[in-house]
DNA sequence: TAACATTCCGCGC
DNA sequence: GCGCGGAATGTTA
């Protein structure tokens, strides 16, 4: 894999906590969800000294991860830097956001959609491979029996974002 | 090569 | 219907 480029850290309060959103020079390349744990020795970068470039990423990171949290449609992405991912990743990433809020798909159905039906697995993987979550709705792929699979930043959150959208699963 | 955020089928309750 | 066990399966590091 390739060399990672240092992103720059800002950090985005919202009503359930405050994410942490890495910038690349291509866009945003990362977003955490809120920890416990303060820093870790994670340099967060204020609104101050970013380029003109970083800042609007950033304003429009905020404005979309609020929509989001709220139910509602994303009016506008920022841009997106997932170059690391593998060509696989990305097809599966790409079918992610084209599902909208309030719908789910189960990870069959997502492999169906790029070619590779029996791929279902290897889609549950580059799920969990998404270095944007929420934005990149990974919480909207369930299994197929209508459960909730799994979900890398924690089910307690997957449980979350669903019932903030309405979706029903199975326990 | 050995993980996996799966799915499907067959069984027993 | 539900919960198991087991097999098949593609991608990744």
């Amino acid at each position: 894999m390739n060399k990672l480029e240092e992103p720059t850290l800002c950090s985005i309060p919202t009503r359930l906590g405050t994410f942490t959103a890495g910038f690349s020079s291509r866009g945003l390349c990362q977003l955490d969800f809120p920890r416990r744990n303060r820093n870790g020795a994670r340099r967060h970068t204020g609104k101050s000294a970013l380029n003109d470039k970083l800042r609007l990423w950033l304003a429009e990171t905020e404005v979309a991860l609020n929509e989001s949290l709220s139910g509602r449609r994303v009016s506008r992405f920022p841009k997106l830097d997932l170059s690391q991912g593998t060509p696989f990743q990305r097809e599966v990433w790409k079918v992610l956001q084209r599902i909208s809020a309030g719908q789910s798909r189960s990870y069959g159905e997502i492999a169906s959609k790029i070619g590779r039906p029996k791929a279902f697995r290897a889609v549950g993987q580059a799920c969990g491979a998404n270095p944007v979550p929420i934005l990149i709705p990974c919480h909207r792929a369930l299994a197929a029996n209508g459960k909730l699979g799994g979900f890398s930043g924690g089910l307690d959150w997957k449980k979350r974002l669903l019932s903030i959208e309405k979706i029903d699963y199975r326990n």
